[in-house]
DNA sequence: CCCCGTATACTCGGCGCCGGATATACGGGA
DNA sequence: TCCCGTATATCCGGCGCCGAGTATACGGGG
C-alpha cells in the first residue's frame, strides 16, 4: 500500500531529518524551538506513530540505537532517498492544490439562523474581539522574529495567517453591522422566527 | 464522561433532528439536498457512529423503529431537551471562539524555502489559478441559490468563504510577484541555497 | 416476466490519533 | 545526603473515523 499523506506531522519529520538524523524526542524539541508547533500540530503519541509509519514505507530508516549513560535507549532515524522525493512532491502538491478542510466556523455560521439575532450579534462580536487579539499577538511575535534578524521567508506562514485573519475580521465586522442594522438579507423572517 | 464536541457532523444531526425526527439515512439525504455537505464533512460510517454517541449521551433518543414493506428496519431518532441545549451552546461557542485548525497550506508554505524559487513560483501560481476557479464556481452556485429566492442568511457561509478565498488569492498574487521579482525578504540566500 | 442498475439502509474491520502512563536521570535546595 | 521537581524518551489502550462491503427493494427496458 502506498503512503497516505494524512498527518502533516510526517512532513515535518521528513523536513527535520533532511537536515540531519535525529531521534523522535529531539524532533519534538526542535519543532518547539522553531515555533513549528504553531503551524503543525505536535503530539508525542502521534509523533511515534508517524515515525513508525514512515519507517514501514521506507521513507526513513532507523540509523542507530544510542545508549548514553543509563538513559533509555533512543533510536536515531535518517531520511532515505525515497523520503526526500516524497517530501518535495508532497510539499509541491500541498501548495499547488487547495484541499477542502471544513473549518469549524463555516459550520457554525451556516447555522447562525438558529440563534436569535441578538445572540448572534453578541457571539460574532466576541469572535471579532478574539481575532483582533490574535492579530496583535502575531504582530508582537513577528516583531520579535524580525528583530532576531530572521528574513521574511522564515516567517512567511505568519504573514499569510495575518492576511487571513484581517480578512476574517473585516467580514465579521460587516456581518455584525448588517445584523445590528437588520440589513442582512432575510433579517425580517429571522427575527420573526424568534419571538 | 461529558460529550466531546469533536465531529461537527454531530452538530448537523442535532440541527436536523430539531426540525423533525428522522432516521440516519434520511439525515444524509437532507444534508445532500441542502448543500450542507459542502460545509460539514459527511460520511456514512461516521454518521452512524455519531448517532450512536449522541444516543449514549442522551442528546437524542431512538423514538421508533419503522418497518415499511420488506425494507430493512430503520430507526428514527428525535432530539431531547439536553440535545437542544447542547446544540445552542455548541453553536455559540463555535462562532464566538476561534479554534486553531492547522490548515495544510500553512504547513506547506512554511516550508516553501525547501523548494527552489522557480518551483515555488510555479506551484503558488497554480494555487492562485485553482482558487480563482473555486471563486467562479461559488459565484455560480450563489447566483443559483439567490435565483431560487433564498435569502442571504441561508447561504451566509458561502459569503464568508468567498471573502476568505479572495483574501487568499490576493496574498498568493503578492507572494508570487515578490518571488518573481526577488523582493521577498531573504530571497538572495534562498536562491543561493539552490544552485 | 426477467434482468439489472440504482436507491435504500445499515454494518464492520482496520487503522491512525490522542492523551495519559511509565521509567530513568539530572540538578539544586535544605 | 535526601528529596523532589523537571527533563529525557518512549509506550500503550482506547476510541473515533473511514471507506468498503452487504442485503434488500424498486423501477424501467427488452
Amino acid at each position: 500500500m502506498t503512503f497516505k499523506r494524512t498527518n502533516p506531522l510526517a512532513l515535518a519529520v521528513l523536513a527535520l531529518l533532511s537536515e540531519r538524523p535525529m531521534h523522535p524526542y529531539e524532533m519534538a524539541q526542535t519543532m518547539r524551538e522553531r515555533h513549528q508547533e504553531e503551524v503543525i500540530k505536535l503530539n508525542y503519541g502521534s509523533l511515534y506513530t508517524v515515525v513508525e509509519t514512515l519507517t514501514r514505507h521506507e521513507l526513513i530508516t532507523a540509523s542507530a540505537v544510542q545508549k548514553a549513560g543509563n538513559r533509555p535507549e533512543r533510536t536515531v532515524y535518517a531520511v532515505t532517498g525515497a523520503g526526500t522525493a516524497e517530501l518535495h512532491d508532497w510539499l509541491r502538491s500541498l501548495i499547488a492544490e487547495p484541499a477542502r478542510e471544513y473549518p469549524r466556523f463555516e459550520a457554525g455560521i451556516s447555522m447562525v439562523g438558529l440563534l436569535p439575532p441578538s445572540d448572534a450579534l453578541e457571539v460574532v462580536r466576541r469572535r471579532e474581539a478574539a481575532v483582533t487579539e490574535q492579530l496583535t499577538a502575531l504582530a508582537v511575535l513577528l516583531e520579535k522574529l524580525a528583530g532576531m534578524g530572521l528574513p521574511q521567508l522564515a516567517w512567511i506562514e505568519l504573514d499569510y495567517r495575518m492576511a487571513m485573519l484581517r480578512a476574517e475580521r473585516a467580514w465579521l465586522s460587516w456581518f455584525a453591522t448588517a445584523t445590528g442594522e437588520g440589513t442582512v438579507g432575510g433579517y425580517d423572517s429571522w427575527e420573526d422566527r424568534h419571538r
